[in-house]
DNA sequence: AATTATATTCTATAGTTATCGAACTATCAA
DNA sequence: TTGATAGTTCGATAACTATAGAATATAATT
């Protein structure tokens, strides 16, 4: 899939997105990437191997979650935050007040 | 699974609350439920089999995002609003103006 | 050109899930 | 007690998905 693909989150069925975001993998991508704005992909650590989380990479920018950008050998990942919020209102601070309980 | 099995939202995961969602059928429960306050489970009309809606509907209950009440031979069904609004603020709003778009 | 770094794609697989029909349970009515 | 109604559970299956390793692609470096 190209780094530029950017489907219309207006037009995404709204399953698809809880669907991408019901792996705890992926949530967990999407709230580090709520705190760290822009990260490559080798900064995503985890236990899992690089092409699975390539593969969660993928998921999430199919449902239009995130974009990502290439720079020399590198591909940052960052959140569509501005699309999220017009679809799903009050989602992202959800998701970090989530990460960041009381 | 009991009828009155309630587990509590506060600790539920987040990524098996949106999984639950991440379904058509599941998310269609749950936005005619926004309307409907309380529904039997014949009412929720669907072309699939009747054991294939109580599946949807148990996935949905495990995860504490409905709650049954039986009353003679019916089961009926409702959201669990207050639990929800409190673990995901903004979200059944989102739902409602996805089921009724501008 | 060869090497290194970063990440994706391909292929395979084990595990999970949505779906259905049949069997079962519980309640009410006749 | 027999039958009807409403729904769940069981067993089976086809489709899907998360995972990993191997192969590939692209860009920077030496």
């Amino acid at each position: 899939m190209k780094a530029s693909y950017r489907p219309d989150l207006k037009r995404m069925p709204l399953s698809s997105l809880f669907y991408a975001l019901g792996d705890p993998v992926r949530l967990k991508i999407v709230q580090t990437l709520i705190e760290q704005n822009e990260i490559s992909c080798g900064e995503c650590k985890s236990p899992l191997s690089k092409s699975t989380m390539s593969h969660h990479f993928k998921v999430l920018q199919q449902v239009g979650l995130i974009q990502r950008r290439g720079e020399g050998t590198s591909h940052y990942l960052s959140l569509r935050r501005a699309e999220i919020d017009r679809r799903l209102p009050g989602l992202l601070e959800a998701l970090q007040r989530a990460t960041h309980p009381l």
